[in-house]
DNA sequence: TGCTAACCGAGACGGTACGTCCCGTCTTGCG
DNA sequence: CGCAAGACGGGACGTACCGTCTCGGTTAGCA
């Protein structure tokens, strides 16, 4: 069950395909386009191969050319929607933490990754290279910015720097789980809005902890 | 897409069916058991109601009859599982925080829950009621200890008393987020284990904040 | 599959339950009813037992303590429209044929009866027992018709007397199976009207043979 | 309930589905005959379409796709067993009527037409397009004989030439009605053999009516 | 310019699961 | 004990998709 290539990566993994009508890449772009589409009408559950190829103007076959199956192909689809996420200097951790925040939770709250996000989470729970298509598509691409935002506190003096490497990457874990991980659980389960108001509460817990967070409105 | 009754929640929501014969009691938890073990067996996509009713000695009929699919059984089969989470008074906040969080990352570890919870919530982005029927049996059932670890903190004198109830909910509601969510992302999407180690740097996190988190190993 | 008792029979075959509630003797003609409703409103095919069960006011177990299944009870249903056979004296046996053969048609263009009809009896190729019930309860109550009409055709001169009991036989069953077939093919294979013209046509044939039929109009 | 194509008639009566895959012709005959087989076995009621599929090697699905149910399906596979008919010259009327009763009879008792054949007739009195359906298939094609055969005996002048078109045909219909309609009527309802001495009775009976029939052994 | 290999659309194929309907049987509690 | 009600185990239904497989028909790039 693995993609035989991947094609928004860019990266060539093809065999080497020299002689013959090279696939249509027009097709790739209509076929994502017409994933996140399906996404949005249909959710999930009742996406199917078929209509995605329909919608696409392009047969099944070609679809399966490109892609193992319906889940490699909804993380390639909203996997391009998380590349939007950038992380501009404003002035001070807590405003940087508001900001990436924000955007993350806007992304989340897109019906076409509110349906395939967690659904394609609970799929790869038993399919390891599933899982780690979605680490490279998805997580690490977040991650990033967790190392860049705490880099910058760091220049700031607004976070002490970390004993070593270890430590470092042990912090930055546990930051982007708990960062990534709350959004989710806002929008997804509690199924409530994330808004400047929440986002500052939350930016007040994570750099004071709970009395911080209790302390005032 | 609305079950006709609530089995294990217990309360006898059918509309009084006085005559004709009952409905099987011992069906009902046949049927529950055998769809955890299917959940351990095949996961949550490749679970047909065809192999739970099999494995339970049931007809299919039967499991339509008291559920409306997959995903109102599959959240009543695992609802149960959370219900023995506890909170002992372990002396402190932190102690607490350390223990509820270390029981609520072995069931989310179990091969069922892993597989099926976020799998109904990714459904349950589309399914109003079943967004509901996820709280009211899973959701709801663990904030309540947030609620009642704060009280004790509160008589502690760990934590301030919230200024109003309103801002008490809203702590609360904050809490219960990052809690769960953290430990949720951890163990599904970032496939790290939860071990002693990780959740003290958590609980350091979640009651000094970041500059506490950083400091020291 | 043979039916418990045999209700519009009358014979009180049922083995002499002489305590406990005896059966609702009105239960079984509204039954009946119902059977033949639910042949004119679905047609043999869609009857389903449940319904009829519920057109009676009735239980379904009501009606499996007296049938054996669908076939029995469709055919007792529809058994007693053949009891309206008659064969008045017409005064000449080219009448008393076209008057029976009339009657006999009129039952067969009934909607429950033209649904019935065939459907029972292609079922008994296959079921000894309901081919017997069919023959006890629908056909030989017809082939006495052919009996007596025949006796008053000799009476009257108009058909030599038979040279003994096993001819007689014979011709009868011949007759009878020449009458009904045709009748029968006429409305439900052909699905042509039997009206006055084509029973005098055929009253020819029977009784002067094919060059009689061809001649004249 | 109208079937998409037309097997075995030959004709490309589906409009012309120039591109696809083109249906498997080797699937058609493997149907046909597994339905054919089954009915041998187990009877028309008890035929299931799941059954017939596993018997040809087939899907499920082929079967929906080239027939609309049992009904259309089981039509032709029994019409063309009545393609053996034939009306070879005998040499006298009397001889041709003998020897095409009893190629008739011998269809009609063999076990898939004898449970298929009446079966079908019953469920066409709710259905036209599958009345039609048997007339073309399976009915027309034996009237032809009798045509064949009256025409044969007119140019022997053992019968009178019809006064007109009008007169020919009703004549041709009620002889059809009446040989098939009685044949099928001692086969399937009496359940008495088609033998030699009983098509000898009922040559003389179409031949010169009753009292021809009732005069010798 | 003409070959040829891989592409493309369409759609039939063998399968699996669905959710429903009905079967005939079995508890219930009431009369 | 009959009876209405209705749950039960079971089997077949007809449908929807799955992922694969032919088809006839492009469409490059090399010769």
């Amino acid at each position: 069950m693995q993609s035989r290539t991947t094609p928004p990566s860019g990266r060539p993994c093809r065999p080497a395909a020299r002689t013959g009508r090279p696939r249509s890449a027009a097709a790739d772009e209509a076929i994502l386009e017409a994933t996140r589409a399906a996404l949005v009408d249909l959710g999930w559950s009742k996406l199917t191969m078929g209509d995605v190829a329909t919608r696409a103007g392009v047969a099944k076959t070609t679809l399966y050319r490109r892609w193992a199956g319906k889940n490699e192909l909804v993380v390639d689809a909203v996997a391009v929607l998380f590349d939007e996420l950038e992380l501009p200097d404003r002035g001070s951790l807590a405003r940087d933490i508001e900001g990436v925040v924000l955007q993350f939770a806007a992304i989340l709250e897109r019906p076409e990754t509110k349906t395939a996000l967690m659904a394609v989470v609970a799929e790869s729970t038993r399919d390891a290279p599933l899982r780690e298509r979605i680490r490279t598509s998805i997580v690490e691409r977040q991650k990033r910015l967790v190392l860049e935002g705490r880099a910058r506190a760091e220049r700031r003096g607004e976070l002490p720097v970390p004993a070593d490497a270890v430590a470092a990457a042990r912090v930055a874990d546990l930051i982007f789980d708990v960062a990534a991980g709350t959004v989710v659980h806002r929008t997804l389960v509690s199924a409530e809005p994330v808004d400047a108001e929440w986002v500052r509460h939350f930016t007040l817990l994570l750099l004071g902890g709970l009395s911080a967070a209790s302390g005032d409105a």
